[in-house]
RNA sequence: GCCGAAGUGGCGGAAUCGGCAGACGCGGCGGAUUCAAAAUCCGUUGGGGCAACCCCCCGUGAGAGUUCAAGUCUCUCCUUCGGCACCA
């Protein structure tokens, strides 16, 4: 007796918007409560399963919390800038804007359906002029602290696209997309200096609620200690600096490495070695980091005839440039000590220079090394520092390097800082002008030329800076953008000058750094967010969002926020207090093996799980007969099952099921609508937080929707029963607070698909019972509601209760219901299970001891036996050994 | 290579202050209901031995260890997934 969930789900959505039971305000003397999904990029593919899995968990803590008497903030939005727009505008002339309202729309449609607690009166949206308009003020702070600043970035531009490609989208110098050739181009770019914020980015994320995403950001801020040590270059008054975290390696130092890119390579390259150097320094530069990395290739480099004197040895050694040195790392030079570190072993080794063991493990020396030795260890051929272990000898030599000014101590990292400008259409515009020289009118094709040397901020009052509209998306020819050719949004005259604005535009990143704080306060026009919204709502108490932006947005967003801490726009320094990333949820298919022929006709069929495909030579799968093989997929409604496994419903042949990401190539795509459809929108919140623990990646299993729905289908038979007003019995009591109390803690903890399956529990008793008592089902229906809101709502008033069920409070338990005086024991001989007796849960050890020996099966393995020993643990064992 | 997470039935998973391994669900098998099917309800379902749903043995990636007792703790190894990738 199924209910009909499509005449159910819509009339309690009807009725929540009717009667606005999602709309929050602060009421005096509650506690708050700040729960927060990272909002979605509104995609014209619209929602997929993934998306309602961490709504949905925060939801249910969301309506918990409610019905706990908290005020509950759960407001959702849209991080609407982006590329794709863009490319659809590009392609079919489509404004992004147009497009970008369409696909919130259906976006907004889809989590309706889905039943979300959301305020929706909040809603922001970061394309919407009324919100970037504060995303430009908190720039223009930025730009004020001296934070936002210009420099220039090598860039990958391709000039058969007309624009500048991410790294990743850049393969072997080619595009990915239509293979066009790429070039590292320098370009005038802003960046912001997170770098500036390293240290407290690192440091104040100790006291955080967060999973390992905090040693993610802490590796990727890298802090390390070391010195900065200069070594003077023969024939020159200057030095080089080098960075180093081993200043107790000094005495091994035996050549040093300038990165390529630095300042002083082509310097003080030799007259003789100068091409050679030049050359290198060229090809290193045209290298992306990525191919610079990739391989893991053998090291190269060139000497660039200059020495410098270790300062400790006074030795002269040489200097080499190689790309294994970063120019952006450290100071872009090392001392390299070829004894103690891998990668100055493998250099050495190439070009046949000194290794010198420094550091000893066990204090003698050794006259030569077949590996770098790289741990801690004792000091030797260090001079007066010899015997001393390297912890030890490291601070006292940064200590003797500070005294005769010859280094100094460092805190380095790893961290760089963040460009912040893109050559793209739909995003923030940047709010910064130019002078500009001209002989006329530039937007009428006078010639000019534009001072980026003196960048100065738009007023306040003059935000808003809104994107001018324009015909043609098209990139053109030149790296400054789309909107360098908006000439007459470009240029303007003040005062009978002319100026010109940035053209460059915001990443993607900006307008997600700081929504949480608007939907404090989303319409406020004179401010960001009133100082009384911030106080009643911040900070975040439950931020859920995938592990995909563990490091940069939280990272973004946490220098963001800590910039208003320091201008005292808000005040906390760390905005997410409880960080928890939801898992994947992977598609479904079962695999078989198609042993083909050459024109990839099926010869015969194998076993998904057959171990006789190998990888061929020449690419692809093959047996060992040389065969080609290759593999077939099916998807969950495909396959048949015969003596319980899996198998392929023609072939007969084994499948084995595999999962992965959901992609549109191996027909494993779960689209929510129509799991609304078929199963409603209950049913697939159920089944979503049912599959297993919140955090860990699942596969998507349609045949599990029906589990999750005879559920929902059991409570709708339940509760549309007579109801007994009277007191359940006692194990209907017992069951139902324990299912209360496990429910209660589960939700807490985030555990859900455990608290489902206590109240499936739960449900399955009261189905068999006799009478129903009221009381049972009532708080059934009342732990049931933040997973299935609409049918709890429905059962509430079917009970003869008041909508709405969120305003209801949360069921209580008595905890005395929850534990039992007498308790059943398992009996062990000798580790064991061998019997059971019932025994009061205090009861002593001498009682349990000749209860357990009188059980048969006990006896059974201690008969004329000695008892060596007794374990009892009151309530949980007893464990006897004999011999 | 480095860092992190995880390996439990045919499948998703449960049980970690060490204390009855496999809760709950899917799938399977048997039955009730039905003219029949779907749906629903009841029973059963880790592997093996046994006439036997008595009982016995084996069993949480592999191997060792600690313990009265190990899925859980320690060590070594294997595999999978995620992240980073010459960071001095």
């Amino acid at each position: 007796m199924a209910y009909d969930h499509r005449e159910v789900e819509p009339r309690w959505q009807q009725y929540w918007e009717a009667q606005q039971t999602f709309r929050v305000e602060r009421r005096p003397g509650r506690p708050k409560f700040y729960a927060l999904d990272m909002f979605p990029y509104p995609s014209g593919s619209g929602l997929h399963v993934g998306h309602p899995e961490g709504y949905t968990a925060t939801d249910i803590v969301a309506r918990f919390k409610r019905m706990n008497g908290f005020d509950v903030l759960h407001p959702m939005g849209w991080d609407a800038f982006g590329l794709p727009a863009e490319q659809h505008a590009i392609q079919t002339g489509t404004h992004p804007s147009a497009t970008t309202q369409q696909n919130i729309e259906t976006f907004r449609r889809q989590l309706k359906s889905l039943g979300f607690f959301y305020d929706w009166s909040r809603e922001v949206d970061t394309t919407d002029p009324g919100y970037f308009r504060w995303t430009q003020w908190i720039f223009l702070q930025l730009f004020r602290k001296g934070l936002a600043f210009q420099a220039e970035i090598p860039v990958n531009w391709c000039p058969a696209l007309g624009t500048v490609l991410a790294n990743e989208e850049v393969i072997d110098g080619l595009s990915e997309r239509g293979n066009h050739p790429v070039v590292r181009l320098p370009l005038r770019q802003w960046q912001l200096r997170i770098t500036a914020y390293a240290e407290r980015l690192a440091a104040d994320l100790e006291p955080l609620d967060w999973p390992e995403t905090k040693q993610k950001q802490r590796d990727w801020i890298g802090r390390s200690e070391g010195a900065e040590v200069d070594f003077p270059i023969l024939e020159r008054d200057d030095a080089l600096t080098v960075y180093t975290t081993r200043p107790d390696t000094l005495y091994g130092a035996t050549y040093m490495v300038i990165a390529p890119d630095h300042a002083l390579t082509l310097e003080i390259a030799s007259a003789d070695r100068l091409e050679e150097v030049r050359a290198y320094a060229e090809a290193a530069r045209r290298k992306s980091d990525m191919e610079r990395t990739a391989l893991n290739k053998e090291k190269t480099g060139v000497f660039t005839g200059a020495y410098a004197l270790n300062p400790l040895t006074e030795q002269q050694i040489p200097i080499f440039t190689a790309d294994y040195v970063l120019g952006a790392y450290g100071t872009g030079a090392i001392m390299a000590v070829p004894g103690h570190d891998e990668r100055d072993f493998e250099f050495a080794k190439r070009f046949d220079l000194a290794v010198v063991e420094v550091v000893s493990p066990d204090g003698t020396t050794r006259e030569s090394l077949d590996a770098a030795f790289v741990e801690d260890g004792v000091a030797v051929r260090s001079g007066a520092f010899d015997g001393q272990p390297s912890a030890e000898m490291r601070r006292n030599m940064i200590a003797f390097l500070e005294q005769r000014g010859l280094g100094r101590r460092k805190v380095n990292f790893k961290l760089r800082d963040w460009v912040f400008s893109r050559q793209r259409y739909w995003g923030e515009p940047i709010p910064i002008v130019f002078p500009v020289r001209t002989d006329g009118d530039p937007r009428r094709g006078a010639n000019f030329e534009i001072d980026y040397q003196t960048p100065i901020a738009l007023e306040e009052s003059e935000l808003p800076l809104r994107l001018p509209e324009l015909e043609d998306f098209q990139p053109g020819d030149d790296p400054h953008g789309p909107l360098a050719r908006a000439l007459e949004w470009r240029f303007f005259q003040r005062d009978g000058r002319w100026f010109a604005r940035e053209t460059n535009t915001m990443p993607q990143w900006a307008g997600s750094c700081w929504y949480y704080l608007r939907y404090l306060d989303p319409r406020n026009e004179s401010e960001m967010f009133s100082r009384e919204a911030y106080d009643a709502w911040m900070p975040v108490d439950l931020y859920m969002g995938g592990n995909e932006h563990a490091v940069l947005h939280l990272l973004y967003a946490r220098f963001w926020h800590k910039v208003l801490f320091d201008i005292g726009v808000v005040t906390h320094p760390e905005p997410f207090l409880k960080l928890v990333h939801q898992g994947l949820i992977l598609g479904l298919a079962y695999r078989w093996y198609a042993v083909v022929d050459g024109a990839g006709g099926l010869l015969r069929a194998l076993d998904g799980d057959s171990a006789e495909p190998a990888p061929a030579p020449e690419g692809g799968l093959a047996l060992a007969t040389g065969e080609r093989v290759e593999e077939r997929w099916l998807s969950e409604q495909q396959i048949e099952t015969r003596d319980g496994r899996p198998v392929h419903p023609e072939h007969g042949v084994r499948v084995v099921a595999v999962a992965e990401k959901m992609s549109k190539s191996r027909g494993n795509v779960v689209n929510p609508d129509d799991v609304v459809r078929d199963f409603g929108a209950d049913t697939l919140r159920v089944y979503e937080m049912f599959m297993g623990p919140l955090e860990q990646v699942k596969p998507w299993q349609t045949s599990g929707l029906q589990g999750a729905r005879r559920f929902l289908d059991r409570l709708h038979a339940i509760a549309s029963r007579p109801l007994d007003d009277a007191p359940p019995d006692e194990p209907t009591a017992k069951l139902l607070h324990r299912t209360v109390k496990k429910v209660t803690e589960d939700i807490e903890a985030l555990r859900f698909n455990t608290a489902i399956s206590a109240m499936m529990i739960l449900a399955n008793h009261l189905n068999g019972l006799r009478v129903t008592p009221r009381d049972a089902v009532e708080r059934l229906v009342l732990c049931v509601s933040p997973f299935a809101p609409h049918l709890a709502e429905e059962l509430w008033t079917l009970v003869g209760r008041r909508a709405s069920i969120l305003d209801a409070p949360w069921p209580g338990f008595d905890p005395a219901l929850c534990e039992d005086e007498v308790v059943e024991v398992p009996v062990q001989v000798n580790g064991k299970v061998r019997g059971k007796v019932q025994l009061a849960k205090d009861a002593t050890e001498s009682a349990a001891r000749d209860a357990a020996l009188a059980d048969e099966g006990v006896r059974r393995f201690t008969e004329g036996k000695a008892v060596r020993k007794v374990v009892y643990v009151p309530g949980r064992i007893l464990n006897v050994i004999v011999g």
